[in-house]
DNA sequence: ATAAATTTTTAGGTTAGACTAAATATTTAT
DNA sequence: ATAAATATTTAGTCTAACCTAAAAATTTAT
């Protein structure tokens, strides 16, 4: 996907990206399927809690620097360059989370503002050998895939909760949303990471679901479905 | 020294202390025993490599936030708690710089600049969890001391090479330079952190010094020696 | 197809943190 | 004690990254 000449380039030119620039590439990132699709600034503004004005400033900025596309009224999406930079923000934060969690003692739902912060630390070496530290995990505490060196990874097979029948089970292995309520509210409600959970029923008038796991049965909400997703 | 009441109220304004005002606080603490002596804005500048209009600016806006005081044309001086911000930036940095070498490899005069980035990431739980990870180390890779949780620390009992007398010996243990040029010279001739060395002569003509280790015989500079001290 | 609503950009302003050059204070040397 | 040298501060700029309000473009609804 990315040529290691591509690489070598980025690295080179790694160190001029500020903070800042980090964190949209990040959100175009998120937003657009990897930076592919385009994104539009009021949604950038609303990731990164900014105005509009502010992203289309940014955006030029990038544009300038050859890290992403930008036509007036149209959005936003990355360049190759871009893209790797976004990919190698995401692989620090990641690796980051897991040495906080099987390390530090962290609970999963503490991790995330520590990991904003450590993920902009710039030293390949650190990157590296902290990756080789923790054993070269691929996935993080939620279950989000750990981009490899050349900013590759393998997106993880899991299914949403609200498309698998009746009867049928999974292993719970990803959570798309990170907010700290959500993450409190499975706590709250013993859910983890690798727990076996089996949809009972599906009500159609509130969109909820009863589920199963080895502990209980009880009903969630379709706002929670929507982020749970089981690997079958 | 610091009161414990101290260190909570300190604790509590920390998160509005800006990564700028964070490195001028490390400079005038270590340019001045620790912020007791006042230190001119021109010091700060040439530490800070920046101007001394710069610390000027600076500087005034540390004393109306109560963690300098700052007396036109007379230099300046930390408060208590100026001084516990600083103390603790400095502990980060040296537990960074331990976790660096002990966990991932990097060597003595790898670690900082890496380190100048992570004494600035701010969650109490991560340098206290991290200090416990490390086995509650009390000297970094270089010899210094490392503040505990309230800014305290045991000076290191050392003392200069120089002050030696012919045909005594002690142990490496600090080094006061740990510019990048002076540690590659000690990694080039094979001096340590704990090497015994033995003071063998004194040239009072170029105030140079002839030592013995394990495994050689050498002439240290006058400008070398300056940066040794030895635990006797 | 055009008006209304929405989105996006532009223009102009703010703040932190740096800078240069000029002005003022202090220290040093005669 | 005063002039010269040095150190420090002030005044005025600059840039990155944000903002608000107004203008312009696009989309939606009639």
């Amino acid at each position: 996907m990315y040529s290691s000449k591509l690489c070598i380039f980025v690295i080179n030119t790694y160190l001029v990206v500020t903070l800042s620039e980090e964190n949209y590439l990040k959100a175009i990132y998120h937003l657009g399927k990897q930076g592919s699709v385009a994104v539009s600034t009021n949604a950038i503004a609303e990731k990164i809690e900014s105005k509009a004005s502010s992203v289309t400033d940014m955006v030029k900025k990038l544009a300038e620097k050859d890290l992403a596309n930008y036509v007036k009224y149209q959005g936003v999406t990355l360049t190759e360059k871009g893209r790797l930079i976004a990919a190698l923000v995401i692989r620090k934060h990641r690796l980051w989370e897991v040495f906080l969690v099987e390390k530090l003692n962290f609970t999963w739902d503490e991790v995330h503002d520590v990991a904003e912060q450590l993920e902009h630390i710039k030293s390949l070496k650190l990157v590296n050998e902290l990756d080789r530290f923790l054993g070269c995990p691929t996935h993080d505490p939620h279950g989000d895939p750990i981009p490899d060196k050349d900013g590759n990874y393998a997106p993880i097979k899991s299914v949403n909760i609200l498309e698998i029948k009746k009867g049928e089970q999974g292993v719970l292995a990803l959570v798309k949303n990170s907010s700290d309520a959500f993450l409190k509210y499975l706590n709250k409600n013993n859910l983890a990471l690798g727990d076996v959970i089996k949809v009972v029923d599906f009500e159609p008038f509130d969109k909820s679901l009863t589920i199963e796991t080895a502990h209980q049965k009880m009903i969630i909400s379709n706002e929670v479905a929507k982020n749970l997703y089981l690997r079958l």
